[in-house]
DNA sequence: ACAATATTGTTATGCAGCATAGCAGTCAAT
DNA sequence: ATTGACTGCTATGCTGCATAACAATATTGT
């Protein structure tokens, strides 16, 4: 760390392309570096891609959910998409005010509300998967469908550990 | 939406694994639905991996990024981890306080201050690393090391065009 | 030469996401 | 019958991140 970082003055070009990539070196290096720059890129994306439509990415996996899985309760979609249930109320009362679901009292379960989804609330799912699917399509188009399907693959081994021990 | 819907009351079994496979269905063809949970998951693991020394994930990418390229400015640091020039002064002030780098005035350019390490920081750059080098391989482990490549390349990939637009 | 525009580091501020703590009602176990 | 666990829900706080604005400085266009 001498040659190179002993010139505080000496750096003619502009901060621009070259300088970007090898700072890249050493957090390049790390998976998670990646796995967090890709993450929020797609979020941002998927954001965007739902506002049409007046939805958030955690509202559509909530109703998706509710679509693949009726009969479901509200404690066990935040199992399963790993959010506290105090924070699926609003998302609920929103879903539940568009008429995309309704809630069933469980009649051997007192505590229980099942979730069903309305066929508002289905077509709903589906238009909803159709744009993120759109955007996926714009976001992995440097990727073979062979890679898209390796890099689902390889991420969903990532977290598979999180399933394991609570899931 | 008849046969497997209309069941509002029979479902004796638990909602545990069976239950947790089905409603993957559809989110789990997004890779998006992927990438999120993954990297939620592995930076839960990363915060946890640092804490031991006081730090972060944000805060080793600036450090990381001040070893790595000396004499870089704050703002071309908050192009290359795209984070807004605001919230890095915060980050840079707590780094200074611990003696892990120092600013020093261009000449050339009186609106510029230059960031350097200190011995201390770059030793503090490498230990952290370290630290989340042994969590990816927590992360990682039912990963060869040639999936792990391939894993960083694609996502590398995927928010490629990030740069592209703006780098 | 000068006016318009852009960049830097910084402060102030607001908001959305997410977590914790606690509640009453209900169920299960011993 | 008591204890513990679970459900849906309210209230609340923290943190991350974004925007807006600022003075000082530099760059550009004409």
């Amino acid at each position: 760390m001498d040659e190179t970082t002993s010139r505080p003055d000496a750096m003619p070009e502009p901060e621009t392309a070259a300088a970007l990539k090898d700072i890249r070196q050493t957090l390049s290096q790390l998976v998670g570096y990646h796995l967090r720059r890709a993450s929020v890129y797609d979020m941002n994306g998927a954001v965007a891609a739902l506002e049409p439509v007046d939805a958030r990415p955690i509202t559509m996996s909530v109703l998706t959910s509710i679509v693949e899985q009726p009969g479901r309760t509200s404690a066990d979609i935040c199992r399963m998409l790993a959010i506290k249930r105090a924070n699926i109320v609003g998302l609920l009362q929103a879903l539940e005010a568009r008429g995309l679901f309704t809630r069933r009292d469980d009649p051997a379960d007192q505590r229980l509300q099942r979730l069903y989804p309305t066929p508002e609330g289905v077509a709903a799912a589906r238009q909803w998967l159709h744009l993120v699917q759109e955007h996926e399509n714009r976001i992995l188009s440097r990727l073979s469908l062979a890679e898209r399907a390796e890099l689902r693959r390889l991420l969903a081994l990532v977290w598979a550990d999180e399933r394991a021990e609570e899931g």
